[in-house]
DNA sequence: TTTATATGGTTTATTAATAACTCAATTATT
DNA sequence: AATAATTGAGTTATTAATAAACCATATAAA
């Protein structure tokens, strides 16, 4: 019997994975799916896709996606058509930006 | 050793992974955290959040969403602000949707 | 109302994720 | 160029997630 996670996690964050599970739950009913139908398709347990539904912080994001994409539920507000373009200008953003960053006050001068 | 998963994901999963990855690295560089200020202040090992950034699928849900919101980074385009507001006009719409469906076609009548 | 199906909530064995560490390679600053 | 810090990647022991049962309840259709 596995003990229970005891990772802290904040109320946003449970928020937005209750939402995620409330729209992953409305997709699969509008789409007239039953859980065993999209846990088949998912490739992923009813069990599983029961505790996504839930918004329980433990399930692996991949699972979680691979749901919501099945049944339609946009991630990050884009669609399939769009997700690769934004992928591949986001990758020209990072280019632009500091590999690694430095604690700003790294040694504190105090022989005086 | 645990064997390396099996489990299969679509490639638009695999995308909006890699983007949500890049999302929160962008978002801790602007932030000027380091991976182990970040990982420390999700309270999740800096392994763990190396693989988010890099988009591995196999990472809980709950620890990317914790690193996604604690540097910023919105999550279906909602900010903390309206979120608990989303979720509760959520709950609403699904009073009104049948809480289970059926398969359309459950019995064949072929005794002819 | 009856019947068949879907769902929710358990349990347990198996499998995989996670934390903690090490070390080499990059990167930023002086 | 030298130095110190960050990062990337790998390893292993521990911990937790997952799949697959099962059963009771709720739900939808006839």
């Amino acid at each position: 019997m596995p003990k229970p996670s005891t990772r802290p996690v904040s109320q946003h964050c449970l928020d937005a994975l209750a939402l995620l599970g409330q729209l992953i739950r409305e997709a699969r009913l509008a789409n007239a799916l039953t859980t065993s139908d999209l846990a088949v398709r998912a490739g992923i347990s009813r069990s599983l896709l029961q505790r996504i539904e839930r918004g329980d912080p433990g399930c692996s994001i991949g699972a979680a996606f691979e749901a919501a994409v099945i049944c339609g539920v946009p991630l990050f507000e884009l669609d399939a058509r769009l997700l690769s373009d934004r992928l591949g200008r986001q990758k020209e953003k990072m280019v632009l930006l500091p590999k690694s960053v430095r604690s700003v006050s790294r040694k504190v001068n105090d022989d005086f």
